[in-house]
This record gives structure tokens, C-alpha cells and sequence, in this order.
DNA sequence: ATAGGGTTAG
């Protein structure tokens, strides 16, 4: 005979008399299953099977130990619910819980809390509140538990009001509270007020905390906090790094997520993916083509992250390189929702409608369900492509189809198809017919749509709107202003200038980055700081004069057509993207692909330009604006002049 | 026994 444990045998001689006892130990029963059992063996073979982690065997030795009304000790019950939560197995679980409270009195509070956590991690959030809400005592785990689940299931109010009842019975939270209920905060009011607390009591300096806070700050735009939050840590961390890091990728300050990544090399951090998926995410946003590259390298080492390859496919499609970006897609051994939508958004931001919707077709096929993302991946195409009835089909069949009903997005790329196609008229019923609100960026729509097709008075109410909903945005202003001006009401138009100049609002200057030699050039418009500055002048005006004589006109109408504002008739010809495409023809071997990115939408004399360049000087020419991507090759560009 | 970082559109 096996000894028995004294803490096991204490435990069992609290219980009802045992049966009946043969030796043989449940191994050799478990075929004739007769619970003819000796106790000390019966939970001796309990234990070894939850220590083992051998749950069918462990819950066959827990009925029977539930039969006989034996009880095994605390350590054995806490593997058995590990083992549950590792196999999530949730009838197993619930069984537990009830062979526990079957013995007369509470589990101890221990059990209590794995319980509670056992149900949260199932997503059995009832389940846990009602154990939580039977406990006597609890004590800062069971808080936290409850808090963490709240947090998690984003029931932010929740979370934050069991931090106050848990303060009024008089449990203090720990880090472990604080890191919880922290991404609860749902405004810059209670971050503050919790980041008070945090310092008050010392806790600011747990790297969980620290890490906590960081993405909040950065989550609610407040960069400045989370780099003073960051730069006062001693110790140095990798998670806190990355939170860092990622803080900047996704608020779009690509250069200073960049500058923190070096920092972070330096101090002998090693990238792991989520590192490298901001560091590509930073990459994508200033469309860095050859420092994505140069990541693509260090991201072969985890090969199939599906995130990272998603970031990568991303960062391709962004920058313009599609080959690359078909590359890692074909190479992926798995692909979710994310992956296709990204590749289908992609083809048809670069101007290939055609491929996204046969990719589309292939999407369907592979049996992965296309989310409200990839469709309005799916209309872009259909807008930018002018191909006005498949995009009505998909719009009017997406709730049948695919179980997805229109928002803002899918309306938006729908006034956009319908106003290129000269369907002002009916671009403007959607948008009066839509459930939703619209917003600055669904009229912003209406507006462009009306750039084609001169739709004066749309045109004027679709820009009240969105000075209604945005005062901020320059861009309108400008536009309103120059549409009056057109029409000849010039009080209007002086008017809508005022009101800017009121307000304080300035036109964000035009601006355009070209990458040479691994340094990024910015030309800024009237900015005349770059040290070739002359010699592209020279250039350019060489140019110009040269495509004037094979009949080049500069476009100046530009009313509807010139985002780049307010400039004068002759500073067109200075715009930022065209200083950087010379420079790029001047620097850039003969035969390479010139790559610009800009900061506002192309205006029509810069795309004949580009257009024109690229057939005269034989060069494919790339140019990315804030919404999309003009391939100019052989005097054509891959938006069919739509855009 | 309780806590952390990453991907798609607009």
C-alpha cells in the first residue's frame, strides 16, 4: 500500500466514513469501472492523474470520489481546474465547482477565485459574477479577477464601478488591479484621476502599470504622456517598448516610432513580431519602401506569423509594390479575413479593380467570410474602376450574402461610384436614404463625387456639412471658397475666407517625399531649403518647355480639381510632387521605379505632368496620395484618370 | 489564484 500523504489524510477524515475497500487502484479498474474503492488510493490515483494532467481519467476519479462523499486537499482541486481551463473543458469545469460545494461548507477562498477566473476565461461571465457575488470574503484577487473580466468583455463601466466597490469594502488594489481596470478607462478624466492614484500609492513603477498606461495615453491621442510615462522607466522592459513604439505607429507618427525603434536596438533590445508589426505599420505610413525591405528580412525569422505577414503584405500594398505584396500572399500557409481584405483593398487603392474582385472571387471560394472591411475593399474597386452595376449589386446583396449591413464606409465608396458615373442625382438620395448619420467623411465623399461633374450647388451644401461636422478642416474652406469664386459670388467667397482666417485655421502646406540613397528628401511648397533647389528649378522649367512643345498645356482649371489649394496660377508648376519627381529623375539611376508620397491629393496638372514625364523619360512613376495610388507608366496611369 | 505589446477601410 501506497503512503498517503498526513495533509491528504487530515483532509479525509473530516469527511463520511469510507466504504468498503479493496486495494486495487483505479488504473487497473478503469476498465470494470466498479467504485468498489479504497479511499486513500481513490484520491491517491486522483491526484496522480491531476498531476499528470490526465483529465478523463481525473474526472472518472472525481465522480467516484463524489459518490463515496470524499474530499481531496486544495492543491490537487487548483491542477484538476488548471487542467479544465488548459483542455477548455467546461463541463469538466462546472463539475468541479459543484463537487466542491458539496461537502457543506465554502471551498477556500483560493478555489473560489480559480473558479471565478475558470468561467471568466470561458466567457462565462454570469457565471463567475454569481460564485464572486456568494463569496464572503473577497480579497484583491477575486476583485481583480472580476475587474480584468469586465475590462476585457470592454464593459468599461463595469470595471470601473467594481474599482470603487472594492475600494468601499476596503481591499486595496494592487498593480495587477491597476494594470486591469486601466484599459477600462474609457476618457482622458479617469485616466488622469487613475494615474493620480498610481503615483500616490507607488505603483507607477511596475512594468505592468507602466505598460498600461502608455497604451491608454496613446489610445486616447496623448503622445506626449505616454512618452513622459516611458522615459521615466529605469529598469527598461520589451513590452514596454513595443507599447511605446506602437503608441506612435498607430496615432501615424511613423518617424518617431521609427526613432524609438533605433533607441530600442540600441539599448539591446531584440525585435520580436509585435515590434517589427509597428516597426512595418510606421514603414507603411511613410510608405519606406526600402527600410520595409530591410524588416522583411529580420520578419523571415518568424516566417508564418500570420500578424507580421499581414503587416508585411500591408506595408507592400502601401508602398506601391504589389509584386511584393502578391509574393508574401501566395507564400502564406495560412490566411484569415485580414489577409485577403488587406490584399483586396490593396489592388484596387493601386488602381487593379479588375484583380481585387477576382481575388475576391478566390476569397470566397478558399470558404474564408468576408468581413464589413473587405467589402468596402470590394466597392473601392468597383468605384475606382467605374464598374457602376457590379457595385450596385454587391451593395444591395451584402446583408443577403454575406450577413453584413451597410455602414458609413460602404455608403461612402457608393457616392463615390455613383457621382464618377455622373449619378449625382442618386449619390445624393443614398445619402438621405442612410440609417446611420452621416459624417465628414461620407459628405467629403459628395463633394469629390462632384469634382467630376461640376455639380455646383451639391457641391456647396456638401461642403457646408462638412464644415458643419469639422470646422477644422482647411481643405473645404479653400475648396467652398474657390467654388463661389467660380460662380462669381464673390461675398461668398470672401466670406468663407473670413470665417477660416476667424478661426485661425491654415491651409496645410503641400508636401512631398521622395527616398534617395536610404535618406527621405521633403520638397514643401514655396519651401526652398533643399540645397538642389536650383538646379531642380532649372530642370523643371527645362521640362515643361520641352512637353509644351508636344502640346503639354498646364491644367489651371482647377476649381474642383486642385486639392492642394490656394496657390497662384504660376506656382502650380512648383507644386511639391513635381520638384520631387525631378529631383527623382535627377538622382535616381535611369530605368528605376520613382516613388513620391505626398500629404494632400494630386491635382490634375500634376497627374498630365507625371503622366507626360513618364512617357517622354521612360520611367514608371509612383506617386501615393492620402487616398490612393497613381502607377504612371508610358504616358497612362493605373487610375484611368480617376481618382 | 489576479495584469502587458502586433494586422485590414475611412
Amino acid at each position: 500500500m501506497r503512503t498517503i500523504s498526513s495533509k491528504v489524510v487530515k483532509k479525509c477524515i473530516t469527511r463520511p466514513p469510507p466504504l468498503l475497500l479493496s486495494n486495487t487502484s483505479l488504473t487497473s479498474m478503469a476498465s470494470f469501472n466498479v467504485p468498489n474503492q479504497n479511499p486513500s488510493s481513490l484520491i491517491d490515483d486522483f491526484t496522480k492523474f491531476c498531476c499528470q494532467r490526465d483529465l478523463p481519467r481525473a474526472m472518472q476519479a472525481l465522480e467516484l470520489m463524489h459518490t463515496h462523499r470524499i474530499w481531496a486537499d486544495c492543491i490537487t482541486y487548483s491542477e484538476l481546474i488548471k487542467c479544465c481551463l488548459a483542455r477548455r473543458a467546461i463541463e469538466q469545469g462546472k463539475r468541479v465547482h459543484v463537487h466542491l460545494f458539496s461537502n457543506g461548507h465554502e471551498p477556500k477562498a483560493f478555489l473560489m477565485n480559480m473558479l471565478i477566473n475558470m468561467y471568466v476565461k470561458f466567457g462565462l461571465l454570469k457565471d463567475a459574477r454569481d460564485l464572486f457575488d456568494k463569496m464572503p470574503e473577497r480579497n484583491v484577487i477575486s476583485w481583480t479577477t472580476m475587474i480584468s473580466a469586465y475590462a476585457s468583455a470592454k464593459l468599461n463601466d463595469k470595471a470601473l464601478e467594481f474599482l470603487v466597490l472594492m475600494l468601499r469594502e476596503g481591499v486595496r488594489p494592487n498593480m495587477f488591479t491597476y494594470s486591469s481596470v486601466l484599459r477600462a478607462c474609457d476618457g482622458l478624466f479617469n485616466l488622469r484621476q487613475l494615474h493620480c492614484c498610481i503615483i500616490k500609492i507607488g505603483l507607477d513603477s511596475d512594468v505592468f502599470v507602466r505598460s498600461a498606461l502608455i497604451d491608454v495615453y496613446s489610445r486616447w491621442g496623448e503622445l506626449e504622456n505616454a512618452l513622459r510615462v516611458f522615459d521615466e522607466m529605469m529598469t527598461g522592459d520589451l513590452v514596454v517598448w513595443n507599447s511605446i513604439i506602437s503608441g506612435f505607429a498607430q496615432n501615424s507618427e511613423g518617424d518617431e516610432a521609427l526613432g524609438l525603434f533605433k533607441r530600442m536596438k540600441r539599448a539591446g533590445f531584440l525585435a520580436k513580431q509585435p515590434t517589427l508589426t509597428s516597426v512595418l505599420r510606421a514603414c507603411t505610413g511613410l510608405a519606406l519602401l526600402e527600410l520595409g525591405r530591410q524588416v522583411h528580412v529580420h520578419v523571415l525569422k518568424y516566417d508564418q506569423d500570420l500578424i507580421l505577414n499581414n503587416a508585411l503584405l500591408d506595408m507592400y500594398c502601401k508602398c506601391g509594390s504589389l509584386e511584393d505584396a502578391n509574393a508574401v500572399f501566395v507564400r502564406m500557409v495560412e490566411k484569415d479575413v485580414i489577409s485577403w481584405s488587406t490584399m483586396i483593398a490593396g489592388l484596387a487603392q493601386n488602381g487593379y479593380s479588375k484583380e481585387a474582385l477576382k481575388l475576391f472571387e478566390s476569397m470566397k471560394v478558399s470558404g474564408i467570410r468576408p468581413s464589413y472591411i473587405t467589402i468596402v475593399g470590394v466597392l473601392f474597386a468597383c468605384s475606382h474602376a467605374g464598374l457602376v452595376e457590379e457595385g450596385l449589386y454587391y451593395f444591395h446583396s451584402m446583408k443577403e450574402l454575406f450577413g453584413i449591413d451597410p455602414g458609413r464606409e460602404h455608403y461612402g465608396c457608393m457616392i463615390d461610384l455613383l457621382g464618377r458615373a455622373g449619378r449625382l442625382r442618386e449619390a445624393v438620395d443614398l445619402i438621405n436614404e442612410m440609417e446611420c448619420e452621416p459624417d465628414a467623411v461620407t459628405w467629403r465623399a459628395l463633394l469629390n463625387a462632384c469634382r467630376v461633374h461640376q455639380g455646383v450647388d451639391v457641391a456647396i451644401h456638401a461642403a457646408k456639412q462638412i464644415l458643419r461636422l469639422d470646422p477644422q478642416d482647411a481643405g473645404t474652406y479653400v475648396l467652398l471658397s474657390n467654388i463661389y469664386a467660380n460662380a462669381r459670388r464673390w461675398n461668398d467667397a470672401a466670406e468663407v475666407r473670413r470665417a477660416m482666417d476667424n478661426r485661425g485655421i491654415r491651409k496645410e502646406p503641400g508636401c512631398s517625399w521622395i527616398e534617395v540613397n536610404k535618406q527621405i528628401h521633403a520638397f514643401i511648397l514655396g519651401d526652398k531649403s533643399h540645397p538642389q533647389v536650383s538646379g531642380i528649378n532649372i530642370r523643371l522649367n527645362q521640362l515643361i518647355h520641352k512637353l509644351m512643345g508636344v502640346g503639354y498645356v498646364p491644367d489651371t482649371n482647377f476649381v474642383l480639381q486642385d486639392l492642394e489649394g490656394e496657390q497662384m496660377q504660376e506656382s502650380l508648376r512648383y507644386h511639391s510632387e513635381k520638384l520631387a519627381l525631378v529631383f527623382g529623375l535627377m538622382s535616381l539611376p535611369k530605368g528605376q521605379t520613382i516613388r513620391i508620397r505626398k500629404n494632400l491629393r494630386i491635382c490634375g496638372d500634376c497627374h498630365l505632368f507625371a503622366k507626360l514625364i513618364a512617357k517622354m523619360e521612360q520611367r514608371i512613376i509612383i506617386i501615393r496620395d492620402p487616398v490612393r495610388y497613381h502607377h504612371f507608366q508610358d504616358g497612362f496611369c493605373s487610375c484611368g484618370d480617376f481618382w
